[in-house]
DNA sequence: CAAAAGATGATTTTT
DNA sequence: TCATCTTTTG
C-alpha cells in the first residue's frame, strides 16, 4: 500500500512525486496518463494535503468518475469524496450557485442546453423580423458561443470592430443585438448556458477579488486533464486560481488536440512553458497500449505536423502485424469487407466482439457499417445516436422538474405548458409571448397572475382558467418541493402532469419504449435520492437537476451485457482503446474532411484526429476506403486520403477489394442497381425508389430490375437490437401463425392472409394494439419466427 | 388542434 | 438519403 508508487515507471514516478510548482506532463497516447493523474492525487493526499485543497478538472464526467473511483481504491473512499473533482462546468456551476449573491443570477439557476439556447435565439430572430435563412439560429448561436468562450461579452461584441466587420461582411449586422437580447432573456429566465458557466465564473473572479482570493487559498493544488483541449475561458480561470500557490500541473498531449473547432486552444499547452517559467516538464513517452508497428506508423504520420512539442513515443511491445489497407469499389462493399474481416479475426483472436471498434469521421458513415453488421449477423452497438437525455419524453419530464425548481425557466415552461395536451394552443402561447415582451415580464409572472393580465392577454374565460390551472399545478409543486425529496416530487409530478397516463395508454409500441424511458429516469431519481439521503446531503429535486443537467449519454451508458462491436466517430473514441481498430472512409473530402482542409491549422487537426484513431488500437489496425460513395443519395467518386500516403509505407500492407460477390449474391445485384441508376428518371418514370437499405426480398429477385416494384419489408433495427433475430424479411412466404414485428404496433401473430404477394393482405393480431389488417406491400413487417 | 405532406439542409461534440 | 422543421389539411 505504501509503495503503490512502485507500479509506475521512472518518468511516471517523477511526474507523480513533484508536487510543488508548475508542471507540464506531456502524456503520449497510451502512456498511462490517467494512471499518473490518479497516483499524483493519491500521493498528494498521502503527503498530508487535505482533500478539499485539491482541484482536479477533467473534460467529461466519465473521466472524473473513473478517476475518483481509482483514487478511492488507492487511498480509501472517505478522502476521495472531498476532492474538488469534476468537469470545469460542474465544478464552477457549483461555485456560481454558492456565490449567487455576486452573480446576478439566482442560486437555483437553470442550465440551458444547446437546444434551449437555439430556441431562444430563434425566437429573438423572429421577433426582430430577421430572415431565418440569413440568420440561422445554429450559426448565430455558434458565433455567440465562441465569443463567450473568448470572454467577449455582448457589449464587448457590439463595440468590437472585428466582429461588426465580420458580421457586416456576412450580412448579419444584427448579431450583436441578438447576442445582447439573448443574454437578457437568459438572465430573465434565471438560466445560464454552458458557456455562461465559464464566462460568469471569470466575471465573478474579475469583479470580486475577495471571492477569488477565497478560492485561490482553498485550491492549493490544481490539476488539469486534457489541457490541450482547454479554451480561453477555462485557461483564464485556471491561471487566476493558480496564481497564488502556483502548484498547477497540467496533463495532455498536443498531438491529440482535436477540439479546436469548438474553441479549444492548442496553444494553451504549447505556451505553458512561457506562462510558468518555473515549470518542470515530464514526458511520458512509453506507450503500453500498442504494437511497435502501430506506434511507429502513428509517429510517421504526426511528424507531418508543424505545431507540436517534440517527443518520441515508443513501444516495448512486439512488432505486430502491418496495418492493412482495404480498397473497395463502393461504400457498401467497404461495410461488407470490414464486417467480413471482423468475422475472420473474431475466430482467431480471443477478445470477443467487444475487442473490435469501427471508427469513422462522420456519423453519416455509421449506417453503412450498421447495415453490414446486421447482414452478417455481427452484434454491434452504435455510439452517439440519440442520447438518453435528448429523447423527447425525457426532456419533457425534465422540463417539469426544471420548472418546479425555477418557474422563470421559459424554455421549460413552453415545452410543457401544453404537454400533455391541456388545450393551450399556439394562439394562446403567441399572445402570452407578445404580452410578456410588451410588459417586460417573464411568462410565468403572467401565468401566476391571470386575473390581472387577462385583458392584456386578450383571451377568453376558458383559456384563462386553463392557464390558471397550469399555474396552480406548477406553483403547488414548487411550494411543496423544498420539503420533499426528489423522488417524492418527481413521482408526484410525473403522475399529476398526466405524462404517465399519456404514455401508459399503449397506443403504439413507441409509447411503450417512452414509458420505459420515463421509468428509467424515475429510477435514476430514486437512486439519487437514496444515495444523497444516505450521505446526509441535499436530496431535493433541485439538487438532482443540478447533477443531471451536466450529464450526457456517455455518463449514463450502462455496461452492455452483450458482447458487441463498437461503432463510433473518432472524436468519441478519444481516451478509449480496443485490440482491433478499423477506420473507414479514408478518402479525400471525407477524411480529411472538405470543410477542414482550408488552412494548415485545420488540416493538422484532421491529421491529429487520424493519429487519435490509429493510437486507439492495441494489436491491429485496418484502414479502408471506397472508390464510390453515396453522398446525399447521389453516388460520388472518391480518391484515397492523402493520410494514407503520409504513413511510412513500411508499416502498410495493401489488399485490394474482394469482388464482394461471394457473400451475398442478392445484395451484390442490389449493389449493382444502386450504382447504376444515377441518370435521372424522366418524369413519369417507373417509380422505383431505392430505400437504400435492407435486402431485396426473394420475390423481387425473380423480377427484372426495371419493373414497377417497391422493396417491401425491412425494419430498421437501430442500436443493434437483437441482431440474431434478423431471421428474414421474406414477406412473400408469410404464412398464418407466423410472428411478425411492426415498427409502430410491435409484435403480433399473423392470423389470416388473403390474396397473393405482393398484393396480399394480412390480418395480424398485435399483442399491444389488437387486430389490424395490413397490406404487405406497404406494411413494414419483419418476420420474427416461423410457425411452431 | 393533431396528423400528414412538403421543404430543407447536412462535419466533428462536451458541457 | 434521412431527419427535422414548417406548412397544409382534415
Amino acid at each position: 500500500m505504501e509503495d503503490f508508487i512502485k507500479d509506475l515507471n521512472q518518468a511516471q514516478q517523477e511526474a507523480v512525486k513533484n508536487i510543488n510548482g508548475p508542471s507540464l506532463i506531456i502524456a503520449g497516447a497510451g502512456s498511462g496518463k490517467t494512471r499518473v493523474l490518479t497516483y499524483r492525487i493519491a500521493w498528494l493526499l498521502k503527503q498530508g494535503a487535505p482533500a478539499s485543497s485539491v482541484l482536479a478538472l477533467t473534460f467529461t464526467n466519465k473521466a472524473a468518475a473513473e478517476m475518483k473511483e481509482r483514487i478511492a481504491q488507492l487511498i480509501g473512499l472517505q478522502p476521495a469524496r472531498y476532492l474538488w473533482m469534476g468537469t470545469f462546468h460542474s465544478v464552477f456551476s457549483r461555485i456560481l450557485r454558492f456565490e449567487s449573491e455576486y452573480t446576478g443570477y439566482p442560486s437555483n439557476y437553470t442550465i440551458y442546453d444547446t437546444a434551449d439556447s437555439k430556441n431562444v435565439i430563434k425566437g429573438i430572430i423572429r421577433e426582430l423580423l430577421l430572415d431565418e435563412q440569413v440568420y440561422k439560429p445554429g450559426e448565430v448561436f455558434g458565433r455567440i458561443s465562441s465569443a463567450k468562450n473568448n470572454l467577449i461579452t455582448a457589449s464587448a461584441y457590439a463595440s468590437s470592430t472585428r466582429f461588426s466587420e465580420e458580421d457586416k461582411a456576412s450580412r448579419r449586422p444584427a448579431i450583436a443585438d441578438i447576442f445582447r437580447m439573448y443574454q437578457a432573456r437568459c438572465r430573465q429566465a434565471g438560466a445560464m448556458d454552458f458557456d455562461d458557466l465559464l464566462l460568469n465564473t471569470n466575471i465573478l473572479f474579475r469583479d470580486n477579488p475577495r471571492v477569488l482570493e477565497k478560492y485561490r487559498d482553498a485550491f492549493r493544488y490544481i490539476l488539469v486533464d486534457e489541457y490541450q483541449d482547454t479554451n480561453y475561458a477555462q485557461y483564464l480561470i485556471i491561471s487566476k486560481l493558480a496564481a497564488k500557490h502556483n502548484n498547477i500541473s497540467v496533463v495532455g498531449d498536443d498531438a491529440q488536440s482535436i477540439y479546436a473547432f469548438r474553441g479549444a486552444r492548442i496553444e494553451n499547452i504549447l505556451n505553458f512553458r512561457k506562462d510558468y517559467p518555473a515549470h518542470k516538464v515530464y514526458k511520458l513517452e512509453q506507450n503500453y497500449r500498442s504494437t511497435k508497428t502501430i506506434v511507429n506508423a502513428a509517429n510517421s504520420l504526426i511528424a507531418k505536423n508543424q505545431d507540436q512539442i517534440s517527443k518520441k513515443v515508443w513501444s516495448a511491445n512486439e512488432n505486430g502485424e502491418k496495418i492493412r489497407v482495404i480498397e473497395c469499389a463502393t461504400d457498401y462493399e467497404e461495410g461488407a469487407a470490414v464486417a467480413r474481416s471482423i468475422t475472420a479475426r473474431y475466430d482467431l483472436s480471443h477478445c470477443g466482439y467487444a475487442g473490435f471498434a469501427v471508427l469513422y469521421r462522420t456519423n453519416a458513415q455509421s449506417r453503412i457499417f450498421e447495415e453490414a453488421m446486421r447482414r452478417q449477423e455481427i452484434p454491434y452497438k452504435v455510439f452517439g445516436s440519440l442520447s438518453f437525455y435528448q429523447r423527447k419524453e425525457i426532456k419533457d419530464l425534465l422540463a417539469y422538474f426544471r420548472l418546479i425548481a425555477n418557474q422563470l425557466d421559459r424554455e421549460a415552461l413552453y415545452r410543457v405548458i401544453n404537454y400533455p395536451a391541456r388545450g393551450i394552443g399556439k394562439t394562446t402561447l403567441d399572445k402570452l409571448t407578445a404580452c410578456s415582451i410588451e410588459k417586460g415580464l417573464a411568462p410565468w409572472d403572467i401565468i401566476s397572475n391571470i386575473p390581472k393580465y387577462q385583458n392584456d392577454l386578450d383571451i377568453n374565460r376558458g383559456t384563462a382558467s386553463k392557464l390558471e390551472a397550469f399555474g396552480r399545478l406548477i406553483g403547488g409543486f414548487a411550494e411543496r418541493a423544498p420539503g420533499e425529496d426528489a423522488w417524492q416530487t418527481a413521482m408526484n409530478i410525473a403522475s399529476a402532469s398526466g405524462i404517465l397516463k399519456d404514455l401508459f395508454n399503449p397506443k403504439s409500441a413507441e409509447n411503450i419504449t417512452k414509458y420505459e424511458n420515463i421509468q428509467e429516469l424515475l429510477n435514476a431519481v430514486k437512486e439519487f435520492t437514496s444515495q444523497q439521503t444516505e450521505l446526509g446531503e441535499d436530496a431535493s429535486l433541485g439538487s438532482f437537476l443540478q447533477n443531471v443537467s451536466l450529464l450526457t449519454d456517455a455518463d449514463t451508458e450502462k455496461p452492455d451485457e452483450r458482447d458487441k462491436v463498437t461503432l463510433m466517430t473518432i472524436h468519441s473514441a478519444k481516451g478509449l482503446e480496443f485490440p482491433h481498430v478499423f477506420v473507414g472512409g479514408l478518402e479525400e473530402e471525407l477524411f480529411p474532411n472538405r470543410f477542414s482542409a482550408a488552412s494548415r491549422q485545420e488540416l493538422e487537426e484532421e491529421r491529429r484526429l487520424f493519429y487519435v484513431a490509429l493510437t486507439r488500437a492495441c494489436t491491429t489496425v485496418t484502414l479502408s476506403y471506397a472508390q464510390t460513395r453515396f453522398r446525399f443519395g447521389v453516388p460520388a467518386m472518391c480518391r484515397p486520403s492523402r493520410f494514407l500516403m503520409e504513413i511510412d509505407p513500411a508499416f502498410l500492407e495493401y489488399s485490394g477489394t474482394s469482388s464482394g460477390k461471394e457473400w451475398d449474391d442478392g445484395s451484390s445485384r442490389y449493389g449493382f442497381n444502386r450504382y447504376s441508376i444515377p441518370k435521372k428518371t424522366p418524369s413519369g418514370g417507373n417509380g422505383w425508389k431505392s430505400r437504400g437499405t435492407g435486402k431485396v426480398p426473394p420475390a423481387e429477385k425473380a423480377v427484372s430490375g426495371t419493373g414497377p416494384m417497391k422493396p417491401a419489408g425491412f425494419v430498421k433495427v437501430r442500436n443493434g437490437g437483437n441482431n440474431s433475430m434478423a431471421a428474414g424479411d421474406d414477406l412473400a412466404g408469410l404464412k398464418t401463425g407466423m410472428l411478425v414485428e411492426h415498427e409502430r404496433f410491435g409484435k403480433g401473430k399473423v392470423i389470416n392472409i388473403e390474396g397473393e404477394y405482393p398484393n396480399a393482405k394480412a390480418t395480424v393480431d398485435f399483442s399491444v394494439t389488437g387486430q389490424k389488417q395490413l397490406l404487405l406491400k406497404f406494411a413494414k413487417l419483419k418476420v420474427i419466427s416461423l410457425p411452431g
